[in-house]
DNA sequence: CTAGGGTGTTACCGGTCTGTAACTTCTAGA
DNA sequence: TCTAGAAGTTACAGACCGGTAACACCCTAG
């Protein structure tokens, strides 16, 4: 064979991270097929020569999301190698950043409340990207030396999923407000319980 | 004139209770207005006389949604006069009831992550409704006698928020499993804080 | 130069969506 | 009983959706 799919123009990356794009900001549902190929700068049957199907394209554009995310997790050991407690304090600065400037949720969040059927392909995906992410978060403060790390993970889990969403319905103003100061209370708390 | 639209059987009513249904079950544009009149032993047409628009249901949905909490935070205070603190464990126990037995998150933050748009006529009425909601869990914090009233509050908001959503992105055996635990700590630690 | 695969273009299919028009049927009240 | 208004029925408009077929065009590897 020769050298696989080559390093050329590749309209498929470019479709993919359109895609990602669009869904983003208008949800999945919010978004055709040919808006995506339009702004991608090509055509719907080159986005169907290279995904089966639009729910093709949104799994596959929720792995690549997730890939970013792993990028991140890799930047946090990277600036932070070995000290598990600042690449905590990372995340929740990481978290509060995105926050800050995004407006719009988490995408497996959005993509699971919008496609509601309970068979749909794209809610395994989900469930086990999210899954992954829940462990790394878990594993992140039990390396912390935390006493509840699971109790800590979940309840940070919770309030950024929360801050993102409350974000979208009550506004900047409202609750996620305050998540830096709730997580990095929270942290303390849990430091506090585990040295006695 | 007559004694306005009188008590008999009235289909708007019926059209109204099964949209809220079954936009809590599919999302609002996971249902046509086709579907909702079928199911609501109806017709387009007679939607369309009570109704301007879907838009316009949608957000009389919403209204509906709220007027139903409404009368939850009315039965707090039944159960349980005067004593605030009872009813905002009262709260923490519906909560979580409602994430049990519901599977789907809050009708008003899934709609304001379908409707995209930033000016979409429904996304004024959630962030009234929202705000209204918050209001109050501040105001039974305060007189619940608890001293940071407003990041309890809030920080109890979120978690909320995020276990809904969290139950359908990871699951029932996810984070959210752990939210009555969070929930009951963190108001334990924020009556010691006062107490203090 | 040539062959072939990736790409672009156009047109189309069948379906679904919101919303409306015109007409008939029902029902309640005087 | 008669009438007015609410409700049901059918058909349709116009737009958009996901997905496919057929064909012309590159552009590069050999």
């Amino acid at each position: 064979m020769e050298d696989g799919t080559a390093e050329r123009i590749r309209p498929r990356d470019r479709i993919l991270e359109t895609a990602r794009d669009m869904f983003h900001k208008h949800g999945i549902k919010g978004v055709g097929v040919d808006a995506i190929t339009e702004a991608a700068g090509t055509n719907k049957m080159t986005l169907y020569r290279h995904f089966e199907s639009k729910d093709d394209l949104v799994i596959e554009c929720l792995r690549a999301t997730a890939c970013s995310a792993n990028a991140m997790w890799q930047k946090f050991e990277a600036e932070h190698p070995g000290d598990k407690l600042a690449q905590l304090h990372a995340w929740v600065r990481m978290a509060a950043d995105c926050l800050m400037m995004d407006g719009r949720g988490c995408d497996m969040a959005n993509a699971a409340i919008e496609l509601s059927e309970t068979d749909h392909p794209a809610r395994r995906v989900i469930k086990e990207l999210k899954q992954a992410q829940r462990d790394r978060l878990v594993g992140l403060c039990r390396d912390a030396g935390i006493g509840q790390a699971e109790l800590l993970a979940d309840t940070l889990s919770l309030l950024l999923e929360g801050a993102r969403v409350s974000l979208q319905s009550v506004g900047a103003e409202g609750p996620s407000a305050q998540f830096v100061r709730m997580a990095e209370g929270l942290i303390t708390s849990f430091r506090g319980a585990a040295a006695r």
